[in-house]
DNA sequence: TTTTGGCACTCTTCGCACGCGAGTGCCAGT
DNA sequence: ACTGGCACTCGCGTGCGAAGAGTGCCAAAA
């Protein structure tokens, strides 16, 4: 087990080491971080903390840095979340609430994520199991062609058109929506297709063709509408890197363009307060010099979608989950509030 | 004025400065290119071309550089559009007829232009001032609540909660829907206004307001819509604009990431043709050391929106030109298909 | 007048040696 | 268990010299 100190010193390696961005030696520490000790007991320990494998050293003879396992640890036990100030929670709301519709809410989101950390923020839309149907319209936009429009609790509209086998009549056509409503309105995405399978029957025989046309269509939207969308800005914090960056940028920009790649490592984080991963925690491998802060997000209690940053390995870790848990607060609220 | 020579020399100097990304000197010029001189003559004309400023060196004794102004010439005057081959063709049209709606049209262009030209892709979602309405709907989600559908001849929807002044009933909504529908569905955006604008006289005085919140909300939809929104891809591809692109890469990402900025630059380029803009023809500054090279598209033969790329100016220009022209192309008959 | 070969000159780049300084590990002493 | 001292290791910056690429200019040839 590590002592008490030496915890300390792994505490005060990571906080310089964030800072200054270049390896930090035992005189640096004692000098900056009044822990009481000489250097040479900090050499000690910082060998301990070496064998264990919580820093390292770049080459002989220079300074320590941190390893993903050292980060770990600072995450887990020497750091809190450091809270926004009052001013900024402030900003925070202030800027939330000039959205005018969904797609704001995630892009003022985003913009704010990423001035915040300073780093490059990805929000998920809300939206999926738990989503509900609002309502459903059917549109005739030649004899035997439909649009579908599907509008979901969260907001969000997805239309499709449907070519039918048959023409069909305005009438059926209103029929069928009015049918259509009465039973999947208000209901659960994952609800739906055992709530319309027997829909069909109640038509004449000529027109089950065309219903069920609609019907399959609708339920492929529903699908379609599970796989989520996101957002990503502030790539331009991608700078900050470091100076070796040109090597480490470019796997993550190809990370972030794979949306499926974001979703996943979003996805991954079942941890209902913030959280962290760290370097090769990461599956993706482009991603491994990289930590991903994350939060679930939503209106409710339920947390609906997933937003969070992500950063060098060398980052503010308080501040990060500080800045990315205030954040996620406040979209739910103004979510509850729409 | 320049001579025939030096124009083939321009022509090398680019040509081999774009695939080698160091400067060009006079004797290697001479072993490449069978020009038929002696590398001393291409010094001479190499001057001339400094003095014109069509070309400069980076330091006293190093080779030349093709600037801004040389690229200019080249790209009018010495460089045709190289075509693509007919398996690229084939393979763009495979590749984009895969689509199922507008948004997979347009991140399936985005990839394949980011693949192709290996840059940064830019696509704008088609629609604007050619754009016609195709049908609106409204939906009661509460007393006094409504949401306002607005679906385009593009295919694009959008919708809009409405909160009413007075509750609405039913009826009143399907009448305004229907009236609605009447005047404008098939009429373009911009005629609109002018459409609807004596609408409200037709209802019961203690509904007009209603009805007029409604219509203001559609003209505001209308105009929204016209902002256009934009996709971008390959932003990786960044990578490459050479070993000092620390500093270069990121006014670049900053700039790609304000959608302002982009339109502007897509909307600038008047050309019916191909349009590329060189280093410090682009307004914007972060993008001072990038070409963008753009298009319009569209479904008939009107163009209703761009699409391009933005790259380092040390580009390949023929090949790019021709990569933009062809998908332009193919994503038009898509478009004009469905 | 244009082209060419020759030549001197300018700079950048690279390799190398050297010294400095930060940092380490170890050990003996408190 | 902590501390001070000491020898050792490297990385990094500096200065110098050689190499090489490229230029500009000039006088001769076409």
């Amino acid at each position: 087990m590590l002592s008490e100190r030496r915890l300390q010193v792994l505490r005060a390696i990571v906080q310089d080491y964030v800072g200054t961005e270049e390896p930090v030696g035992s005189k640096a520490l004692t000098e900056r971080h009044n822990l009481g000790v000489s250097p040479a007991t900090v050499r000690n320990d910082m060998a301990a903390l070496e064998d264990e494998g919580f820093i390292a050293q770049p080459h002989t003879s220079a300074g320590r840095i941190p390893t993903d396992k050292g980060y770990r640890l600072f995450v887990d036990k020497l750091a809190g979340v450091k809270p926004m100030t009052a001013p900024e929670r402030r900003a925070i709301q202030n800027f939330l609430e000039g959205a005018v519709d969904l797609d704001d809410v995630v892009a003022r989101t985003v913009r704010l994520l990423a001035q915040l950390t300073r780093q490059v923020a990805v929000v998920q839309y809300p939206s999926l199991t738990r989503s509900t149907v609002r309502h459903v319209e059917l549109l005739s936009m030649a004899p035997a062609r439909a649009m579908l429009v599907l509008i979901t609790d969260t907001g969000r509209v997805e239309q499709r058109m449907v070519d039918c086998p048959a023409p069909i009549g305005e009438a059926t056509l209103a029929d069928l929506r009015a049918r259509l409503n009465s039973r999947v309105a208000g209901r659960r995405f994952t609800d739906v297709p055992s709530l319309v399978e027997d829909l069909p029957e109640g038509f004449d025989p000529e027109e089950r063709g065309t219903v069920s046309t609609v019907l399959s269509t609708l339920l492929e939207t529903l699908v379609e509408e599970n796989e989520e969308r996101l957002m990503i800005g502030g790539t331009a914090n991608l700078t900050r890197f470091g100076h070796d960056f040109p090597l480490v940028i470019r796997p993550v920009l190809e990370a972030l363009e794979e949306q499926v790649v974001l979703l996943k490592l979003l996805g991954e984080a079942k941890d209902p307060g913030v959280t962290v991963r760290i370097g090769h925690e990461n599956a993706h491998e482009g991603l491994n010099s990289t930590s991903v802060v994350s939060v679930g997000y939503g209106s409710g209690g339920e947390a609906v979608a997933k937003l969070g940053v992500v950063g060098p390995t060398r980052m503010d870790y308080p501040g990060t989950m500080g800045a990315v848990r205030a954040v996620a607060r406040y979209v739910g609220q103004i979510l509850a509030e729409s």
